[in-house]
DNA sequence: ACCCATGTGTGATCCTCATCACCGCTCGAA
DNA sequence: TTCGAGCGGTGATGAGGATCACACATGGGT
């Protein structure tokens, strides 16, 4: 029990850059008030248009972040990796969640109610000044997402993107990059607003472009300059 | 001298409602701080991808907030009002504005530098917590553009959409509600991710259905729920 | 009164996807 | 093994808009 202790907090001491910014104090009573808990893969944690319970921070694994249309369909925002807060602006503003959040994997996953966090954030404006950090790339990676998925038009294009935007996450550093493809075409589709069909097809039509090769889930990019070519073509 | 300061503190007072929630010493603090000037239409505060200077508070006056694409094209993400902050994401997260703001009109506004701003918030948690609602307020609202643009398809439930959300903010309360049209088509377009061409086509198609009618630049919308009807359709 | 700039109306054409339809594959459960 | 569900490939078709190309209005400036 002391050894599993002692992990635990080596490890939200290397993975946590987020709360070494933190004074000790303030980051102590984040601790202390928030609830840990470890989830399967697609648990929902909360659903667009619910009234918000309170912010979640990811320790380990990943969330996807998605709104929904009113026909149904799908539109992931972004995948949430650990050390970042869910459901903030819902929190802070006191509209209802705007999107839904739901565990790609299984993750460890702290839940800080609603009116501990407000409190805190009143007492110590450096908490404060966090969150609002947090928020402020959030909101950025959305004006990105809006950017790119409305003024691009072609979908190579934006897949080009996406496929790029990966590489710099989570492909290994040497040329030619590898990675895995922890999505279906289907959820590849609802990243970029297109249909799964399409997706097929784009990608075969990469995979002949030799911009991209594939063997099992593991995807190969052998040249970067060539895919970011299709880019604001 | 003297009266004129008397009017522009009587003036805050009752436009800026956003004010009325922080504690007095804050307020004062904001306001002492604050530059504010009055801008000419079409003035530019900041651009999309400079590095951030500070805040803008708007007092009077209407802002547009658009990001650009790498082609070129336009999409206007919202106006801004009175009362509200601009650009606070990029100072407070460190990276460029993540769009453009222009005014529409004559508009008063107050700046508040970067450093001032982090200063401000640091030392009042109810000033952080203040501007967190406002950052987040923006994320929802854009979060419901993507939500909009992205999973709407029809061009014509995004024109009626706009128009309904329009007659939210801006119509005089009977029926049938009327109200300036201040955008050309062009701009509207933007708001919606169309061309011009289909903002014009879409707005004969409406006067035919009965939809709406237009004397000069007075819009009638007869019907709101025939609007209404329009979306999610 | 003129002119030019800016906004608007509308046809013709083309192209990109969404959608439907169907097949084959793989993998896990019964 | 057999079955079925989920995923992936690919053709055919169609629709919705972007785009181009005009012509017409409006209005401010000289």
């Amino acid at each position: 029990m002391a050894t599993h202790l002692v992990n635990h907090v080596q490890r939200f001491a290397s993975a946590d850059k987020t709360f070494c910014d933190l004074p000790p104090a303030v980051a102590e009573a984040l601790e202390h008030e928030a609830l840990t808990t470890t989830y399967p893969t697609g648990a929902v944690l909360f659903a667009e248009g619910q009234s918000p319970r309170g912010v979640f921070i990811v320790r380990r694994g990943r969330v996807k972040l998605s709104i929904c249309g009113s026909d149904g369909r799908t539109l992931i925002l972004r995948m949430v990796e650990p050390g970042l807060l869910l459901g903030v602006a819902a929190v802070v503003s006191g509209c209802t969640y705007e999107a839904t959040a739901e565990t790609q994997e299984p993750s460890e996953i702290s839940f800080l109610r609603h009116s501990d966090l407000l409190r805190l954030m009143r007492l110590h404006g450096e908490l404060a000044l966090w969150v609002t950090q947090q928020i402020s790339a959030d909101y950025a990676s959305t004006c990105r997402e809006i950017r790119d998925l409305i003024l691009s038009d072609s979908a190579s294009e934006k897949l080009a993107r996406l496929l790029v935007g990966w590489l710099d996450q989570n492909a290994e550093a040497r040329n030619p990059s590898q990675m895995k493809l922890a999505l279906t075409h289907e959820e590849i589709g609802q990243m970029i607003g297109t249909s799964r069909e399409t997706v097929s097809r784009l990608f075969a039509g990469f995979k002949k472009q030799r911009l991209i090769q594939q063997s099992g889930s593991t995807l190969v990019i052998p040249n970067r300059v060539a895919l970011e070519s299709l880019i604001t073509a």
